[in-house]
DNA sequence: AGGACAGAATGACTGACGGTCAGTCACGAT
DNA sequence: ATCGTGACTGACCGTCAGTCATTCTGTCCT
Protein backbone atom coordinates (compact mmCIF):
# COMPACT_ATOMS: atom_id res chain seq x y z
CA UNK A 1 0.00 0.00 0.00
CA UNK A 2 2.68 2.22 0.74
CA UNK A 3 4.59 1.83 -2.10
CA UNK A 4 1.32 2.30 -4.50
CA UNK A 5 0.30 5.83 -2.31
CA UNK A 6 4.53 6.92 -3.59
CA UNK A 7 3.59 5.94 -7.26
CA UNK A 8 0.91 8.01 -6.71
CA UNK A 9 2.27 10.76 -5.01
CA UNK A 10 5.03 10.69 -7.79
CA UNK A 11 2.94 10.32 -10.26
CA UNK A 12 0.97 13.63 -9.13
CA UNK A 13 4.09 15.79 -8.82
CA UNK A 14 5.10 14.45 -12.30
CA UNK A 15 1.98 16.42 -13.50
CA UNK A 16 2.32 19.45 -11.54
CA UNK A 17 5.99 19.56 -13.07
CA UNK A 18 4.79 19.23 -16.70
CA UNK A 19 1.55 21.79 -15.95
CA UNK A 20 4.67 23.96 -14.15
CA UNK A 21 5.85 24.62 -17.43
CA UNK A 22 3.14 24.43 -19.56
CA UNK A 23 1.54 27.62 -17.93
CA UNK A 24 5.65 29.24 -18.19
CA UNK A 25 5.30 28.29 -22.12
CA UNK A 26 1.32 28.76 -23.15
CA UNK A 27 1.06 32.28 -21.28
CA UNK A 28 4.50 33.68 -22.75
CA UNK A 29 3.64 32.42 -26.46
CA UNK A 30 -0.06 31.68 -26.66
CA UNK A 31 -1.66 28.22 -27.99
CA UNK A 32 -0.43 28.02 -30.79
CA UNK A 33 2.96 29.54 -30.74
CA UNK A 34 3.65 26.78 -28.33
CA UNK A 35 5.11 23.45 -28.94
CA UNK A 36 4.43 20.05 -27.09
CA UNK A 37 8.50 20.02 -27.41
CA UNK A 38 8.95 23.40 -25.85
CA UNK A 39 6.94 22.36 -23.25
CA UNK A 40 8.61 18.77 -22.78
CA UNK A 41 12.11 20.57 -23.01
CA UNK A 42 10.61 23.40 -20.30
CA UNK A 43 9.93 20.57 -18.20
CA UNK A 44 12.67 18.87 -18.33
CA UNK A 45 10.72 15.68 -19.50
CA UNK A 46 10.79 14.05 -22.94
CA UNK A 47 7.58 14.51 -25.45
CA UNK A 48 6.14 11.02 -24.85
CA UNK A 49 6.05 11.55 -20.99
CA UNK A 50 3.97 14.52 -21.99
CA UNK A 51 1.82 12.53 -23.87
CA UNK A 52 1.42 9.89 -21.10
CA UNK A 53 0.04 12.51 -18.34
CA UNK A 54 -2.47 14.73 -21.06
CA UNK A 55 -3.81 12.75 -24.22
CA UNK A 56 -3.23 15.42 -26.57
CA UNK A 57 -2.13 19.24 -26.54
CA UNK A 58 -5.50 20.69 -26.51
CA UNK A 59 -6.17 18.38 -23.02
CA UNK A 60 -2.61 19.99 -21.81
CA UNK A 61 -3.83 23.24 -22.30
CA UNK A 62 -7.41 22.24 -21.02
CA UNK A 63 -5.12 21.33 -17.49
CA UNK A 64 -4.27 24.86 -17.20
CA UNK A 65 -7.73 26.23 -17.95
CA UNK A 66 -8.63 23.66 -14.79
CA UNK A 67 -6.40 25.64 -12.77
CA UNK A 68 -7.77 28.69 -13.44
CA UNK A 69 -11.45 27.67 -13.30
CA UNK A 70 -10.28 26.43 -9.38
CA UNK A 71 -8.73 29.51 -8.61
CA UNK A 72 -11.67 31.34 -9.94
CA UNK A 73 -13.84 29.32 -7.75
CA UNK A 74 -12.27 30.22 -4.56
CA UNK A 75 -12.34 33.70 -5.23
CA UNK A 76 -15.94 33.64 -5.66
CA UNK A 77 -16.80 31.42 -3.04
CA UNK A 78 -14.46 33.83 -0.81
CA UNK A 79 -16.25 36.60 -2.22
CA UNK A 80 -19.51 35.42 -1.39
CA UNK A 81 -18.83 34.77 2.02
CA UNK A 82 -17.38 37.92 2.58
CA UNK A 83 -18.60 39.87 6.05
CA UNK A 84 -19.07 42.87 4.18
CA UNK A 85 -21.74 41.04 2.22
CA UNK A 86 -24.96 40.69 3.85
CA UNK A 87 -27.69 40.85 1.08
CA UNK A 88 -27.52 38.75 -1.86
CA UNK A 89 -27.24 41.62 -4.46
CA UNK A 90 -23.95 42.94 -2.13
CA UNK A 91 -22.52 39.19 -2.41
CA UNK A 92 -23.46 39.18 -6.42
CA UNK A 93 -21.72 42.34 -6.79
CA UNK A 94 -18.51 41.10 -4.75
CA UNK A 95 -18.12 38.15 -7.33
CA UNK A 96 -18.32 40.40 -10.06
CA UNK A 97 -15.53 42.27 -8.28
CA UNK A 98 -13.78 39.11 -7.64
CA UNK A 99 -14.36 38.00 -11.67
CA UNK A 100 -12.36 41.48 -12.31
CA UNK A 101 -9.80 41.05 -9.68
CA UNK A 102 -9.07 37.74 -11.62
CA UNK A 103 -8.90 38.85 -14.76
CA UNK A 104 -6.51 41.39 -13.93
CA UNK A 105 -4.13 39.29 -12.08
CA UNK A 106 -4.19 35.97 -13.35
CA UNK A 107 -5.00 37.58 -17.18
CA UNK A 108 -3.18 33.98 -18.71
CA UNK A 109 -5.64 31.82 -16.46
CA UNK A 110 -8.64 34.33 -17.60
CA UNK A 111 -8.15 34.07 -21.30
CA UNK A 112 -7.46 30.26 -20.84
CA UNK A 113 -10.99 29.83 -19.13
CA UNK A 114 -12.83 32.41 -21.52
CA UNK A 115 -11.73 30.47 -24.40
CA UNK A 116 -12.99 27.35 -22.82
CA UNK A 117 -16.20 29.44 -21.66
CA UNK A 118 -16.22 30.74 -25.76
CA UNK A 119 -15.89 27.07 -27.37
CA UNK A 120 -18.46 25.15 -28.05
CA UNK A 121 -18.01 21.47 -26.26
CA UNK A 122 -19.27 18.56 -27.76
CA UNK A 123 -20.46 16.25 -25.11
CA UNK A 124 -20.62 12.92 -27.46
CA UNK A 125 -16.81 12.81 -27.06
CA UNK A 126 -14.85 15.19 -24.50
CA UNK A 127 -11.55 14.42 -22.92
CA UNK A 128 -11.25 13.53 -18.75
CA UNK A 129 -9.67 17.05 -18.90
CA UNK A 130 -12.26 19.10 -20.35
CA UNK A 131 -15.16 16.65 -18.44
CA UNK A 132 -13.34 18.07 -15.33
CA UNK A 133 -13.81 21.42 -16.71
CA UNK A 134 -17.08 21.52 -17.62
CA UNK A 135 -18.09 20.35 -14.24
CA UNK A 136 -16.11 22.92 -12.54
CA UNK A 137 -17.55 25.91 -14.82
CA UNK A 138 -20.94 24.57 -13.92
CA UNK A 139 -19.67 24.78 -10.30
CA UNK A 140 -19.10 28.39 -10.43
CA UNK A 141 -22.30 28.87 -12.11
CA UNK A 142 -23.93 27.07 -9.53
CA UNK A 143 -22.73 29.24 -6.78
CA UNK A 144 -23.60 32.49 -8.81
CA UNK A 145 -26.96 30.91 -9.25
CA UNK A 146 -27.29 29.74 -5.41
CA UNK A 147 -26.91 33.45 -4.70
CA UNK A 148 -28.94 35.53 -7.60
CA UNK A 149 -31.56 33.01 -5.45
CA UNK A 150 -30.55 34.51 -2.15
CA UNK A 151 -30.77 37.76 -3.38
CA UNK A 152 -34.31 37.10 -4.55
CA UNK A 153 -35.60 35.98 -1.14
CA UNK A 154 -34.14 38.73 0.93
CA UNK A 155 -35.59 41.34 -1.45
CA UNK A 156 -32.17 42.10 -2.74
CA UNK A 157 -33.04 41.01 -6.42
CA UNK A 158 -36.06 41.47 -8.30
CA UNK A 159 -37.98 37.96 -8.44
CA UNK A 160 -39.50 38.59 -12.32
CA UNK A 161 -36.37 37.02 -14.22
CA UNK A 162 -35.30 33.21 -13.52
CA UNK A 163 -32.28 33.00 -10.95
CA UNK A 164 -30.17 31.13 -13.84
CA UNK A 165 -30.84 33.31 -16.24
CA UNK A 166 -30.08 36.35 -14.09
CA UNK A 167 -27.45 34.74 -13.20
CA UNK A 168 -26.20 33.97 -16.68
CA UNK A 169 -27.14 36.99 -18.37
CA UNK A 170 -25.44 39.76 -15.77
CA UNK A 171 -22.38 37.27 -15.89
CA UNK A 172 -22.38 37.25 -19.85
CA UNK A 173 -22.34 41.21 -19.62
CA UNK A 174 -19.54 41.76 -17.30
CA UNK A 175 -17.49 39.24 -18.81
CA UNK A 176 -18.44 41.19 -22.73
CA UNK A 177 -17.23 44.25 -20.75
CA UNK A 178 -14.18 42.82 -18.98
CA UNK A 179 -12.67 41.26 -22.38
CA UNK A 180 -13.14 44.83 -23.92
CA UNK B 1 -6.29 50.38 -70.93
CA UNK B 2 -9.12 48.28 -71.71
CA UNK B 3 -6.80 45.24 -70.98
CA UNK B 4 -5.70 46.06 -67.66
CA UNK B 5 -9.11 45.89 -66.38
CA UNK B 6 -10.72 43.30 -67.50
CA UNK B 7 -7.06 42.19 -65.97
CA UNK B 8 -8.21 43.68 -62.54
CA UNK B 9 -12.02 41.85 -63.43
CA UNK B 10 -10.57 38.84 -63.40
CA UNK B 11 -8.12 39.01 -60.18
CA UNK B 12 -11.20 40.09 -58.44
CA UNK B 13 -13.11 37.13 -59.54
CA UNK B 14 -10.66 34.65 -58.53
CA UNK B 15 -10.26 36.23 -55.46
CA UNK B 16 -14.25 36.11 -55.07
CA UNK B 17 -13.68 32.22 -55.57
CA UNK B 18 -11.28 31.79 -53.85
CA UNK B 19 -13.11 33.45 -50.38
CA UNK B 20 -16.13 31.12 -51.50
CA UNK B 21 -14.62 28.35 -51.08
CA UNK B 22 -12.83 29.26 -47.96
CA UNK B 23 -16.44 30.19 -46.70
CA UNK B 24 -17.26 26.62 -47.03
CA UNK B 25 -14.78 24.87 -45.77
CA UNK B 26 -13.54 27.42 -43.24
CA UNK B 27 -17.02 27.37 -41.47
CA UNK B 28 -17.76 23.74 -41.97
CA UNK B 29 -14.70 22.25 -40.13
CA UNK B 30 -13.05 25.93 -38.23
CA UNK B 31 -10.30 27.17 -38.47
CA UNK B 32 -7.75 24.27 -37.04
CA UNK B 33 -9.67 21.96 -38.83
CA UNK B 34 -9.21 23.80 -42.63
CA UNK B 35 -6.29 22.72 -43.96
CA UNK B 36 -5.28 25.66 -47.35
CA UNK B 37 -4.84 22.46 -49.63
CA UNK B 38 -8.59 21.82 -48.57
CA UNK B 39 -9.78 25.37 -49.78
CA UNK B 40 -7.25 25.25 -52.69
CA UNK B 41 -9.32 22.16 -53.43
CA UNK B 42 -12.43 23.41 -53.29
CA UNK B 43 -11.38 26.70 -55.36
CA UNK B 44 -10.47 24.29 -57.84
CA UNK B 45 -7.16 26.17 -58.08
CA UNK B 46 -3.27 25.39 -56.80
CA UNK B 47 -1.90 26.27 -53.45
CA UNK B 48 0.54 28.50 -54.31
CA UNK B 49 -2.35 31.12 -56.13
CA UNK B 50 -4.03 31.21 -52.52
CA UNK B 51 -0.72 32.12 -51.21
CA UNK B 52 -0.94 35.07 -54.11
CA UNK B 53 -3.86 36.05 -53.24
CA UNK B 54 -3.84 36.09 -49.39
CA UNK B 55 -0.35 36.45 -47.07
CA UNK B 56 -1.03 33.18 -45.02
CA UNK B 57 -3.94 31.05 -43.76
CA UNK B 58 -4.97 33.99 -41.11
CA UNK B 59 -4.91 36.13 -43.51
CA UNK B 60 -7.23 34.32 -46.09
CA UNK B 61 -9.36 34.05 -42.84
CA UNK B 62 -9.62 37.06 -42.18
CA UNK B 63 -10.85 37.97 -45.99
CA UNK B 64 -14.31 36.03 -44.62
CA UNK B 65 -14.28 38.24 -41.31
CA UNK B 66 -14.34 41.23 -43.40
CA UNK B 67 -16.98 40.31 -45.77
CA UNK B 68 -18.79 39.80 -42.20
CA UNK B 69 -18.05 42.91 -41.21
CA UNK B 70 -19.65 44.75 -44.05
CA UNK B 71 -22.53 42.90 -43.89
CA UNK B 72 -22.58 44.14 -40.27
CA UNK B 73 -22.19 47.36 -40.64
CA UNK B 74 -24.87 46.98 -43.98
CA UNK B 75 -27.73 45.36 -41.53
CA UNK B 76 -26.13 48.53 -38.87
CA UNK B 77 -26.72 51.47 -40.68
CA UNK B 78 -30.37 50.00 -42.39
CA UNK B 79 -30.99 49.64 -38.80
CA UNK B 80 -30.29 53.64 -37.71
CA UNK B 81 -32.03 54.63 -40.55
CA UNK B 82 -35.32 52.76 -39.84
CA UNK B 83 -38.21 54.52 -40.38
CA UNK B 84 -39.77 53.46 -36.97
CA UNK B 85 -36.63 54.68 -34.81
CA UNK B 86 -37.22 58.10 -34.14
CA UNK B 87 -35.21 58.74 -31.26
CA UNK B 88 -31.23 57.76 -30.45
CA UNK B 89 -32.29 55.27 -27.65
CA UNK B 90 -34.84 53.89 -30.32
CA UNK B 91 -32.39 53.65 -33.12
CA UNK B 92 -29.73 51.89 -30.48
CA UNK B 93 -31.96 49.64 -29.90
CA UNK B 94 -32.91 48.46 -33.33
CA UNK B 95 -29.14 48.19 -34.03
CA UNK B 96 -28.78 46.03 -31.29
CA UNK B 97 -31.73 43.98 -32.74
CA UNK B 98 -29.43 44.04 -35.99
CA UNK B 99 -26.96 42.65 -34.49
CA UNK B 100 -28.88 39.82 -32.67
CA UNK B 101 -30.39 38.79 -36.12
CA UNK B 102 -26.67 39.06 -37.63
CA UNK B 103 -25.51 36.32 -35.14
CA UNK B 104 -28.82 34.20 -35.95
CA UNK B 105 -28.84 34.42 -39.40
CA UNK B 106 -24.73 34.08 -40.21
CA UNK B 107 -23.32 31.76 -37.43
CA UNK B 108 -20.19 31.48 -39.17
CA UNK B 109 -19.38 35.33 -40.28
CA UNK B 110 -20.38 36.32 -36.40
CA UNK B 111 -18.25 33.79 -34.91
CA UNK B 112 -15.29 35.37 -37.33
CA UNK B 113 -15.92 38.43 -36.00
CA UNK B 114 -16.11 37.71 -32.44
CA UNK B 115 -12.54 36.22 -32.58
CA UNK B 116 -11.21 39.16 -34.61
CA UNK B 117 -13.10 41.30 -31.57
CA UNK B 118 -11.29 39.03 -29.27
CA UNK B 119 -8.04 38.93 -30.49
CA UNK B 120 -5.59 41.68 -29.57
CA UNK B 121 -4.05 43.12 -32.73
CA UNK B 122 -0.73 44.40 -32.63
CA UNK B 123 -0.42 47.77 -34.79
CA UNK B 124 3.43 47.27 -35.64
CA UNK B 125 2.74 44.42 -37.98
CA UNK B 126 -0.90 44.37 -38.86
CA UNK B 127 -1.50 42.55 -43.14
CA UNK B 128 -3.61 43.84 -45.60
CA UNK B 129 -6.86 42.35 -44.85
CA UNK B 130 -6.03 42.84 -41.17
CA UNK B 131 -5.89 46.35 -41.58
CA UNK B 132 -9.05 46.55 -43.60
CA UNK B 133 -10.57 44.89 -40.62
CA UNK B 134 -9.53 47.19 -37.91
CA UNK B 135 -11.06 50.16 -40.11
CA UNK B 136 -14.62 49.01 -41.24
CA UNK B 137 -14.60 47.59 -36.85
CA UNK B 138 -13.74 51.20 -36.17
CA UNK B 139 -16.74 52.15 -38.46
CA UNK B 140 -19.15 50.38 -36.83
CA UNK B 141 -18.22 51.55 -33.34
CA UNK B 142 -18.39 55.58 -34.75
CA UNK B 143 -21.97 54.70 -35.91
CA UNK B 144 -22.71 53.23 -32.48
CA UNK B 145 -21.28 56.25 -30.71
CA UNK B 146 -23.14 58.51 -33.36
CA UNK B 147 -26.59 56.81 -32.69
CA UNK B 148 -25.77 57.23 -28.56
CA UNK B 149 -24.75 60.31 -28.94
CA UNK B 150 -27.93 61.82 -30.77
CA UNK B 151 -29.82 60.12 -28.25
CA UNK B 152 -27.80 62.00 -25.61
CA UNK B 153 -29.05 65.22 -27.53
CA UNK B 154 -32.62 64.77 -28.07
CA UNK B 155 -32.98 63.10 -24.35
CA UNK B 156 -33.73 59.78 -24.66
CA UNK B 157 -29.91 58.53 -23.54
CA UNK B 158 -28.36 60.01 -20.05
CA UNK B 159 -25.07 62.48 -20.36
CA UNK B 160 -23.32 61.40 -17.42
CA UNK B 161 -21.48 58.99 -19.66
CA UNK B 162 -19.40 59.70 -22.27
CA UNK B 163 -21.12 58.30 -25.40
CA UNK B 164 -18.07 55.74 -27.05
CA UNK B 165 -17.51 54.18 -23.46
CA UNK B 166 -21.37 53.72 -23.23
CA UNK B 167 -21.65 52.45 -26.66
CA UNK B 168 -18.87 50.23 -26.17
CA UNK B 169 -19.97 49.11 -23.37
CA UNK B 170 -23.63 48.31 -23.58
CA UNK B 171 -22.07 46.42 -26.95
CA UNK B 172 -20.04 44.27 -24.81
CA UNK B 173 -22.75 43.39 -22.71
CA UNK B 174 -24.67 42.68 -25.35
CA UNK B 175 -21.79 40.56 -27.60
CA UNK B 176 -21.19 38.46 -24.43
CA UNK B 177 -25.38 37.47 -23.92
CA UNK B 178 -25.03 36.56 -27.93
CA UNK B 179 -22.28 34.97 -27.19
CA UNK B 180 -23.66 32.74 -23.85
C1' DA C 1 21.24 -11.23 -3.35
C1' DG C 2 19.04 -11.76 -7.59
C1' DG C 3 15.53 -12.41 -10.83
C1' DA C 4 10.98 -11.21 -12.61
C1' DC C 5 7.60 -8.05 -13.45
C1' DA C 6 5.02 -3.41 -14.02
C1' DG C 7 4.89 0.83 -15.11
C1' DA C 8 7.66 5.13 -15.97
C1' DA C 9 10.33 7.33 -19.36
C1' DT C 10 12.74 8.01 -23.75
C1' DG C 11 13.45 9.80 -28.44
C1' DA C 12 13.48 8.35 -33.21
C1' DC C 13 9.98 8.22 -36.49
C1' DT C 14 5.63 9.34 -39.31
C1' DG C 15 2.28 12.00 -41.55
C1' DA C 16 0.09 16.29 -42.12
C1' DC C 17 0.29 20.92 -42.91
C1' DG C 18 1.77 25.96 -43.58
C1' DG C 19 4.53 28.24 -46.54
C1' DT C 20 8.10 28.85 -50.69
C1' DC C 21 9.82 29.08 -55.24
C1' DA C 22 11.72 27.64 -59.68
C1' DG C 23 9.57 26.96 -63.63
C1' DT C 24 5.44 26.88 -67.14
C1' DC C 25 1.91 28.94 -69.76
C1' DA C 26 -1.28 32.30 -71.93
C1' DC C 27 -1.77 36.56 -73.81
C1' DG C 28 -1.07 41.21 -75.24
C1' DA C 29 2.41 44.42 -77.29
C1' DT C 30 5.77 45.43 -80.79
C1' DA D 1 7.23 35.82 -85.22
C1' DT D 2 9.19 37.26 -80.95
C1' DC D 3 9.30 39.01 -76.56
C1' DG D 4 7.81 40.44 -71.95
C1' DT D 5 4.64 40.19 -68.17
C1' DG D 6 2.26 38.21 -64.70
C1' DA D 7 -1.01 34.55 -63.48
C1' DC D 8 -0.55 29.97 -62.11
C1' DT D 9 1.35 25.35 -60.78
C1' DG D 10 2.96 21.68 -57.80
C1' DA D 11 7.07 19.66 -55.99
C1' DC D 12 9.53 20.65 -52.10
C1' DC D 13 11.00 22.29 -47.24
C1' DG D 14 10.80 22.87 -42.28
C1' DT D 15 8.00 22.27 -38.34
C1' DC D 16 5.23 20.01 -35.28
C1' DA D 17 1.48 16.87 -33.16
C1' DG D 18 1.20 12.40 -32.07
C1' DT D 19 3.05 7.17 -31.94
C1' DC D 20 5.63 3.29 -30.46
C1' DA D 21 9.47 0.00 -29.90
C1' DT D 22 12.72 0.01 -26.53
C1' DT D 23 15.13 1.01 -22.22
C1' DC D 24 15.20 2.14 -17.45
C1' DT D 25 13.78 1.88 -12.47
C1' DG D 26 11.76 0.62 -8.44
C1' DT D 27 9.10 -3.10 -5.99
C1' DC D 28 8.12 -7.61 -4.62
C1' DC D 29 9.10 -12.46 -4.06
C1' DT D 30 12.07 -16.40 -3.22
Amino acid sequence: MQAQSRRADAKAARRIQILDAAEAVFFERGFEGTSVDAVAEAATVSKGLVYLYFANKHELFLGLTLRGLEELQRRMVEASESAEADTGLEKYRAIGVAYLRFSQEHPGYFRAVAAFEASEIDPAQLGEVEAACVAKARGCLDLATAVVEEGQRDGSIRTDVPARLAAVSVWSQMHGVIQH
